[in-house]
This record gives structure tokens, C-alpha cells and sequence, in this order.
RNA sequence: GGUCGGUUGGCCGAGUGGUUAGGCAGCGGUCUGCAAAACCGCGUACGGCGGUUCGAAUCCGCCACCGACCUCCA
């Protein structure tokens, strides 16, 4: 097995060799979303990046269990004591079970990430189904008594943990300095200090999603669940821990409180985050009011969007900035990525038409280690789409007879750019009309272009560039090569 | 205000103490009936000011600007 790989830790904030506790097992857990809307743009990116670990991962011979929960119970909507239930909160709102919004986004979740072709998880748990396990955590803490219980809440002391542990590991803040930049907040009176945070919340009388527990009929707190969770199938320490960046404070520096207040351990060893999507260079947010529905995205539903976007484009997209840099959307660099995926495409088909010579002149396997280089060093995709256009261009070449491969090095070669390109990167080329109805089509295109061949025999190149020309403006473009004329659908 | 990160050619976006990132757009060429595609060539970029160094866009300092987190957010 190829043991190279090294990964940026946010925990020491540098790269490290990646040893998993137990190889070949890899235990990967990732915060998934919170289902009360239509996934965006921003659940593409973490969802993309830990795909592309996940599959990096497993292509490297581990056997990797990657748990991305599903938030069911939603997030408290603030740390008042009103706070509501984001699920809850909807469901109001449009008359619906609350179970049943869940169910509803989540689906709508599946399905756009499978449209970017985002491999599902090993296990997907949702917080709805692990309530006991959190209470059991809840009791824990309690126990050791890094929390307290107020009116039927339980908070988690942090104070108290800060004492014997130190909070602020993994984002770099010091209590003292919470303390003095923490603003105040109306109605939190139950906790003994601002930086506290909710283990178990008491429902009030119009909350609907509630549970029975030893304090009070209610829910548990927002950080308790990826705790409860991983540690249940991941077990209590395990190698990765990722998500957006934005959860690195408090959410991930809560979650480790928790876990080592609990079991004594830091949950995970190595700490990825993604970072940030920009729409102008100002974050995506819902609080923004600036975010892009994934489907507006595929259908070219919104304002700001001058067509359409595939979803195989929005994945190259992507995947082409490294994942710990932000990525502004525009439209222009959409356009340049839809283009650059589709040359890519193009070469990776057009590679099936090479034959072997009796000697090479490109040095495939130097060629494929570069490809794992790229990976090797912290995932970094935008390298290895580089070193992916520069196999186009030898594939290019060797059609135009510039450049030779023998036998051994053509299967090999073929093997690596399939490999990296759709196994890894998880690219694909997407179905169009072509194939749904491949006969039919094929029937009319050669039909017009024999007639475009005769017309061109007999000079009348008006006719020839008419089909060309129309063909053109149905999407269909047409490449005279040498012995025949190759067609293509454009979008 | 505190903490962290960023500022790269027309656009997007890697990287690095001295050697071509890559894509898109543009220009010139080859090919073509003309195109398209493809291939070849071109642009010589690293926020500002100092410092270290034989040499810095890459290291250090200061400044400017932008952003993120500190409140739900991927």
C-alpha cells in the first residue's frame, strides 16, 4: 500500500503524514447537513471534498467507515432561553410533521448530491435516532462533573473543563479572551457564563420536538449529536473528524470538550476543513440571503445565473480550487471550468482511438506518479486536474500521430486517466440526448452528414455549411476530420 | 475589538528562495473548401514599503485592503 499521504491537521495547523490507529481501517466522520431547506452550494463543497478523501482513501487499499450524519433535530435557532428548533420551526411554518420536512430535504439531499456524483456514506445516522446515546453522554459529563443542570437544562461547564483541560485547542481561543469578547445575550440567565453551551435544552410548552429525559422533556443540545454519534460508530477516538470551516468554532471545539470531558480522549486525530464559497467575494449564507439552490444551479433558475449549470460542471468547478482555499463563483469562471471539463471529457474518449506502437515517447509512469503527488500533498486537486489536461494534450497528440505509446504503456496510460479522473475525482461524462435514444439519432446524423459529403463533393458548399450551420444552432457541432466528420452535443 | 486567513497576469486558480503550473479568454501559426476541433508559439503576473540573501513573488517586519470565525449557517 502506498502510505504517503499527508493532510493539513487543524488541530497542529500543519501537514502530517496521515497513520491511521488501525490500518488498513480508516474511521472518517464528517458533519453532514441539518435537513430543514433545499441543499446549496455551500453543501456541495464538504460533501465534494470529503468524496474525494473518501474515495482517495479507499482507492489507496483502506477500508474506510465514513459516518455523515444527517441533523434531524435541528440546532437550537439560538442559545435564549426561545430558542426553537430549526425543525420545529419549519414544520409551523408549512404545516407539516416535523419528521416529515426532515424526510423531505433529506431526500432532496440524496439527490442532488448523487447528481454530483457524491458516493453515499457507509453509515448516515440521524440525530433523531440516537437520542438515548446522547443522554448518555449527557449523564457522563454530569457525572464527572464538567456540567450542571439548571431548570431542566443541562449546561456544559466550561469554566470548570478549562480547569483541568484546555478549551480552545482546536480554534486557537483562549478563555480569558471569550470572556471579554463574548457579547451579551438577552434571556440567558440559566447559564453561568456566556461561553456555556447547551448539553440538554427543556422544551418550552410550543416546542414539538421533544424527548423524555432524567431533567426535563426536551432536546439535546446542538453539538451532542456528531459526539454521540461518532463515538458510537467510530468509537471514541478515530482517525479523521472534517467539515466547513465554519464549524470549526464552536461547534468542533465543543464537540472535543465534550469527548474529552467524557471519555478522556480528543475525538479524532486529524481535523480537515473545507473552506468557504464566495459569491462576489462575500460568503455564501443563509443569513445573507445570497445562496444558490443546487437546483437553481442545475436548471438556471436564479437572477444571478446567465444559464444553466451542470452538475458535473459545479463539481469540476470545484474540485478545481484546493479545498482549503475559498472559491468565488462567478459565471465567467463557471464558464471556464464547463469548457475545461468538457476538453477533458472529450480527450478521455477520444483515447479509445489510439493504437499502440512498437515504442513510446511519453513517460506514463512518471506521468502517474506526478498524479499521486498531487493527491499525496493534502488532497490537492487543482494539481492533479493540471497534470489530467496535460495527459489531454498527449492524447490529442498521439491522434494526430505526434506522440506513440506500446502496447503496456497505451493500457497503462488508459488505466490512469480513468482511474484519477473518474475514480478519484469522481468526473464522468453526462448523459444528453445522445444517449437516450442512440439509434435514432445516430440514424438522422448519418443521414444528414452523407448528404453534407455529397454536397461537399460536388463544391456546393453552400449547402454543406447550411447542415453545418444549423446543426450548429441545435447544439450539434460538427469536426471535419481526415475520413469523416466526427458530431458532438453541446449542452 | 479579539483570533485566524488571504491579496498572483483580462478572468479563475496552483505553487515556490534561483527552472513552464493548469484552465478559460486573447493574439500569431499549422491543418481545413471555409470553419470547428486539435497541435505549435506568444503574453513574461505575484498588494505597498523596508529588511535578510549572491538571488524573493516565495523568509522577516511594518502598512494598506479584503474575508472568515467570535450568533444559526457547509
Amino acid at each position: 500500500m502506498r502510505n504517503s499521504l499527508i493532510l493539513y491537521n487543524t488541530l497542529t495547523r500543519k501537514k502530517e503524514l496521515f497513520v491511521p490507529i488501525q490500518p488498513p481501517h480508516v474511521g472518517l466522520y464528517v458533519c453532514g447537513p441539518t435537513v430543514y431547506g433545499d441543499p446549496h452550494l455551500g453543501h456541495a463543497r464538504p460533501a465534494i471534498t470529503f468524496d474525494l478523501l473518501f474515495r482517495y482513501l479507499t482507492h489507496l487499499g483502506y477500508k474506510v467507515r465514513y459516518v455523515r450524519n444527517i441533523t434531524d433535530v435541528g440546532h437550537l435557532e439560538n442559545d435564549a432561553d426561545e430558542g426553537e428548533d430549526k425543525i420545529a420551526q419549519k414544520a409551523r411554518v408549512e404545516q407539516l410533521e416535523p419528521m416529515e420536512v426532515a424526510q423531505y430535504y433529506c431526500d432532496r439531499y440524496h439527490q442532488f448530491m448523487d447528481a454530483l456524483n457524491v458516493k453515499r456514506p457507509s453509515i448516515e445516522p440521524r440525530a433523531s435516532g440516537h437520542i438515548i446515546e446522547q443522554l448518555q453522554i449527557v449523564k457522563e459529563i454530569l457525572d464527572k462533573g464538567f456540567a450542571y443542570e439548571k431548570n431542566g437544562s443541562v449546561y456544559f461547564d466550561v469554566e470548570k473543563y478549562n480547569q483541568k483541560h484546555k478549551y480552545g485547542t482546536l480554534s486557537g481561543r483562549v478563555l480569558d479572551d471569550l470572556l471579554s469578547t463574548t457579547r451579551e445575550l438577552e434571556g440567558q440567565t440559566e447559564k453561568r457564563n456566556s461561553f456555556d453551551f447547551a448539553l440538554w435544552k427543556k422544551a418550552s410548552p410550543t416546542h414539538i420536538m421533544r424527548w423524555p429525559s432524567p431533567y426535563s422533556d426536551g432536546f439535546p443540545g446542538w453539538h451532542l449529536e456528531c459526539t454521540a454519534m461518532s463515538t458510537k460508530y467510530l468509537g471514541e477516538q478515530f482517525d479523521i473528524h472534517g467539515g466547513g470551516m465554519d464549524l470549526l468554532f464552536p461547534h468542533h471545539e465543543c464537540e472535543i470538550a465534550q469527548s474529552v470531558a467524557a471519555k478522556g480522549k480528543t475525538p479524532a486525530r486529524y481535523w480537515m476543513h473545507n473552506n468557504m464559497i464566495t459569491i462576489n467575494g462575500q460568503k455564501m449564507g443563509k443569513s445573507l440571503g445570497n445562496f444558490i439552490t443546487l437546483e437553481e444551479f442545475f436548471t438556471g433558475s436564479h437572477s444571478m445565473l446567465t444559464k444553466a449549470w451542470s452538475p458535473m460542471t459545479i463539481r469540476f468547478f470545484i474540485l478545481q480550487a484546493h479545498y482549503r482555499s475559498t472559491v468565488d463563483f462567478s459565471n465567467e469562471a463557471l464558464q471556464a471550468a464547463e469548457k475545461g471539463f468538457n476538453r477533458l471529457m472529450d480527450a478521455l474518449q477520444q483515447m479509445e482511438k489510439i493504437k499502440p506502437a512498437s515504442q513510446s515517447t511519453f513517460d506514463v509512469k512518471e506521468f502517474k506518479e506526478k498524479c499521486y503527488a498531487a493527491l499525496d500533498d493534502d488532497l490537492n486537486s487543482p494539481v492533479l486536474i493540471a497534470h489530467l489536461f496535460e495527459g489531454a494534450k498527449i492524447i490529442n497528440s498521439a491522434i494526430a500521430g505526434k506522440e506513440t505509446f506500446s502496447k503496456n504503456d497505451l493500457e497503462e496510460f488508459r488505466q490512469t486517466m480513468h482511474l484519477f479522473s473518474e475514480d478519484i475525482l469522481g468526473l464522468k461524462v453526462e448523459s444528453t440526448a445522445e444517449s437516450s435514444h442512440p439509434e435514432v439519432l445516430d440514424g438522422v446524423m448519418n443521414l444528414l452528414l452523407s448528404i453534407r459529403q455529397q454536397a461537399k463533393k460536388a463544391k456546393d458548399f453552400a449547402t454543406a455549411d447550411k447542415i453545418r450551420d444549423e446543426l450548429k444552432q441545435l447544439g450539434i457541432e460538427l469536426r471535419d476530420a481526415k475520413d469523416k466528420t466526427e458530431w458532438e452535443i453541446k449542452n
